[in-house]
DNA sequence: TAGATTGTTAATCGATTAACAATC
DNA sequence: TAGATTGTTAATCGATTAACAATC
């Protein structure tokens, strides 16, 4: 494996790529070229070639590329080969929100416990999740080597959250927060800004009345 | 306002921008220059400048921006100085949690039903929100003048609830579902994709370590 | 072998950054 | 006026697309 520093925006394309490896999968189909699946995915053949080109050499001239194994290579790559340990900081609607969703994806992510600082909530459990203390979360993350934190607090707190799961040792954080957070080099940080997606809509919404009208 | 149609790059930094005005704002920071904004978004000055006059000039040579105008502008850019009327598909686990999510957020986006083909849900509510059956989208939709669809079905039905929605006249499309849709050229759509989400902060993960260990 | 399709290099395109003249 | 900072043009950088030789 080549390591020269892969762009974000291939990784960005990779979980699509395997969406539609599982699709073709599905219908038995074995093999496919750049061609086939460009028409399909929607991305030029030749990105498609340059993208996985990036990883190794998983085709084979004159022939395609296996979905199988295509679909194999791809899942390692994005780590999809390992499991993965959660908690969720926050079990308020958001954080509800996540754990309903989370525990309907029957992937190698799972989340083991929930934490707030609402002593209402304390002891009480979040879709089948006990809700602990967040006092104790560090102790928690350590000890049950959890490797994922979700952060689903309020914006104001979201940094002192990331900065208690760094240094309580995760590996990545899933963020919900409506805020934008810092966290250490060595630890992989991902975004989700729900209001940012929907201002995105809703300028499109009236960008494409603007076309409509000239 | 210039319209050479601006790259989706520029449009996704915008609520981004936004959102540092709104922190700005609450601080009581009355102007800003590109340089400052910069240090504090991490954006170059540079960048700023450019993505802003895209749409006009709102700044003022010598001085910088105005908070106050600048939030105003991009607000009004963005479409958030409208309403709009919302519906959700899909009453499971995930419409469960966007309507959850949506309650806690005071925008100008509201949701006023949702729809299943589920019996045991129709009649009942989901947060206050009536569930209808999905045979009388079409009509609900026309008749309340919903402009957004938020699709929370499976992967399998989404493109059959998104031709639905589009035909009764929504003006955008929040996708939730894990498949990608197609819509009509007006009407516009948002993917949140989850799992891709999940799956890029997975490669961060291992690729950090990657890094580590050379 | 001939045909197909990859892997990879070169060309193009678009987005970001730098520079600076305009102007508050 | 002098200083600061924008608006905008030009230069650079990176990502996408095209082309084609390698090879199954």
């Amino acid at each position: 494996m080549k390591n020269t520093k892969i762009s974000n925006a291939v990784i960005k394309r990779l979980p699509r790529y395997r969406r539609y490896l599982i699709e073709l999968r599905k219908k038995g189909v074995e093999k496919i070229s750049s061609k086939e699946f460009s028409t399909l995915i929607g991305y030029t053949a030749s990105q498609i070639r340059q993208d996985l080109n990036n990883f190794g050499g998983f085709g084979q001239q004159g022939y395609g590329y296996s979905v199988d194994s295509l679909y194999d290579e791809i899942s390692a790559i994005l780590g999809l080969d390992k499991e993965y340990k959660m908690v969720i900081i926050g079990a308020g609607n958001l954080g509800h929100a996540i754990a309903k969703y989370m525990q309907s994806s029957k992937q190698a992510f799972r989340v083991y416990g929930a934490f707030d600082i609402n002593p209402a909530l304390i002891g009480t459990e979040l879709e089948g999740i006990p809700i602990m203390d967040y006092e104790n979360i560090v102790e928690y993350v350590e000890k049950e080597k959890i490797s994922i934190g979700i952060i689903c607090v309020g914006g104001d707190t979201a940094q002192e959250v990331a900065d208690k799961l760094s240094f309580a040792g995760v590996k990545g954080i899933w963020n919900f927060a409506p805020t934008d957070i810092e966290v250490p080099k060595h630890v992989a940080l991902e975004n989700v800004q729900l209001s940012d997606s929907l201002h995105s809509l809703a300028y499109h919404m009236n960008d494409i009345h603007k076309k409509t009208d000239r």
